[in-house]
DNA sequence: GCGGGAATTGACCAGTTGGTCAGGATCACG
DNA sequence: CGTGATCCTGACCAACTGGTCAATTCCCGC
């Protein structure tokens, strides 16, 4: 049982190793597709020992939600309002990309718990997001009003760049399937977002 | 038991029952995340008679699926070749909005779905979707190449339709906890998307 | 090297799940 | 109206699920 204090080494070492398989495995199948068994066994720990560590299924899913917010918006958080608007939405569509090709199964699990009417993170969705992006769309329209770049809806400028960019993990299967194996889908969908957001945003 | 041939009145109806309220209880939580007797119960049917109508709880899932595809993918096939090319790819962006705002629900039975790696629709995606996907991208790539429109990768722009659309109806909680309830998300996604693509197409 | 807390486990449990089955109700039809 | 097929159900089952617990092993500071 996991005070608040310390954390050992081997505390430190057995979470991580937990909610990494938990991670893998509730991105492949939501929360009630997976049983306590799978991510024990994934995590190479006796199922016993997994409540040890989280004090039930529930919780581990919770900590996982919990670590993801902070990484899946940074990108938007770092829009510069002193930089050049274009680059700067380019900059985050860039790196919202990157972040779908390096992290899918956090945009998988992401987009299991909003599919299913976001349960759990409704109130931070409603909150502290919806407040971030609020916040945004102000700088991105202030953008649009002094002629800096073309006026756009900036809530649903927004969305685009989500859908667009996480499409790519949560929707894999269907994109390597329908591309084949010769495409890098990553690779192609770059230039092809980046000449999109530049004609939609060119004064 | 439903044999090859006739299919009584009384099977026709209670198989609608039992597909309508299963799809509003598959696409709001997922295969693994619904029980035969919550299907029961929305449909207004005792367990044992759902068995009667469906081998499965499997058999139930796969005939939405079946139903599903050509639904789903009618727009594309809409594509006429011999239209104006920037008016056919902005009646199939329209189209396919309507679709997410009159089907949430099979929209999110599909995303589910791919999601989870398309276990059931893996052949189909690879097969017939694929098959469909590459003759409208040649099409595109067609109408691109004569100039018509601006050069476009086509498989990446069905993707981006696919995305934009179909992020409106899967992602809904979160795009209604951020507009909050004064905005009508698909009234402002219409005048959106049609912009977009008029920009990136426009030669 | 030893004592006590941390870490781990096998055995277990109550509740739930998908699915079965034998029998009863109901319908279509001659 | 009767009869056979269709339709429907309560009772049941084996498998699995999340979670508990007493007992054991391991690790760290002294």
């Amino acid at each position: 049982m996991p005070h608040d204090q310390p954390l050992s080494r081997i505390q430190t070492r057995n979470r991580r190793v937990i909610l990494d398989a938990a991670l893998e495995e509730f991105a492949a199948a939501g929360f009630a597709g997976v049983t306590l068994d799978r991510i024990a066994a994934a995590a190479g720990l006796s199922k016993p020992n997994l409540l040890y560590y989280f004090a039930s299924k529930e919780a581990i899913y919770t900590a996982l939600l919990d670590d993801l917010l902070d990484l899946w918006l940074a990108p938007l958080r770092d829009l510069d309002p002193g930089g050049d608007p274009q680059a700067e939405i380019l900059t985050y569509v860039r790196k919202k990309l990157a972040l779908s090709q390096s992290h899918p199964r956090e945009s998988r699990l992401f987009a299991n718990e909003v599919l299913q009417g976001a349960p759990r993170l409704g109130p931070v969705i409603a909150g502290p997001l919806a407040q971030l992006v609020a916040d945004r769309a102000a700088l991105i329209r202030g953008w649009a009003q002094a002629g800096r770049i073309a006026p756009v809806d900036p809530h649903h400028l927004i969305f685009s760049v989500w859908a667009l960019t996480q499409h790519y993990a949560d929707f894999e299967a269907q994109v390597r399937a329908v591309l084949g194996p010769a495409h890098d889908p990553y690779a192609e969908a770059g230039p092809f977002l980046e000449t999109l957001y530049r004609r939609l945003l060119a004064v």
